[in-house]
DNA sequence: CATGATTAGATTGTGTCCAATGTAAACTCA
DNA sequence: TGAGTTTACATTGGACACAATCTAATCATG
């Protein structure tokens, strides 16, 4: 494809789709952080809480399975939360290897302060919301398709 | 928008868009991870020789702008790169507060090593390079407007 | 020219992310 | 039932990413 010596195109930055995913991915936290900063929060903790807002309790393999993240990252992420106060762990009595994450009063509470966070920020992202599921989707048809790749 | 007691859609994982960049990001590094693991480097210790590869000798700080990554990142990484004989740093002669960083030959004679990885790992992003540049039209237009907002 | 401000990198500390390993509970099935 | 396997989570260690601070060199301005 290309002849020895010259620039491979693909090789450049500028060309590869994974810099842009990474770049964007950074650009975006970068947005949240002062927003979530208000709340306490990092990205990844605000992701842990949007998941138990949904669905309260969950074990920490749950949580897990919900943000592809493994106890290597959930152990030390979760024990930050339970001392902020947001959540507590208990070991499930149903299955001793469990352990439970529930919301605390001030869990749930937070809820309300951080229903403004999504327009803040998603503003930013589209200008209108059909554009905005629009891109959605595509972005989701890619994961599924590097989903599928890593299988 | 939403009642009081109802679930704030805003607020489901599932819809925000935040979310599948962020796993789209750790899913294209899981793709890269084995591929550059055989040539020994880490997806941002490949993103700097990809740099490096484009134009050579740089700065630290000309190395971070084309990342946007500063010295708290690249310091530890250079310096790793250095140990594994890719690069080396030398003080600038013209301004001793900057830092040169060149290739060796061993970390020119990776380049052809490297040729082969955008192939490996973009096949399973998009079917056809058509796609493949759509996508990354959209990619970079979102970018621009996230750069934009954070300013 | 001397002093204060700015700049380039390095360092330190915190929080992910991931791989590898450890530990205790639960399961399997001979 | 009981020994071996599997499962759930915790821990450790390496590598980013970012904020804050530090140091040394350069610049700006009087």
């Amino acid at each position: 494809m290309t002849r020895r010596g010259r620039v491979d195109e693909t090789l450049l930055l500028d060309n590869q789709l994974c810099f842009l995913v990474y770049r964007l991915h950074r650009g975006i936290t970068d947005l949240y952080r002062p927003v979530l900063a208000e709340l306490g929060l990092t990205y990844p903790q605000y992701l842990v809480m949007l998941v138990l807002w949904e669905s309260d309790p969950l074990t920490v393999g749950q949580v897990g399975g919900r943000l592809h993240l493994d106890s290597g990252t959930l152990s030390p992420l979760l024990k930050r939360l339970e001392t902020a106060g947001l959540i507590a762990r208990t070991r499930a009595a149903s299955d001793e290897r469990s352990v439970e994450v529930s919301l605390t009063a001030q869990g749930r509470a937070l809820r309300e302060q951080a229903a403004t966070v999504p327009a803040a920020v998603g503003g930013c992202l589209s200008a209108t919301a059909d554009e905005y599921r629009q891109t959605r989707e595509l972005f989701s048809d890619l994961l599924a398709r590097v989903d599928a790749a890593s299988r």
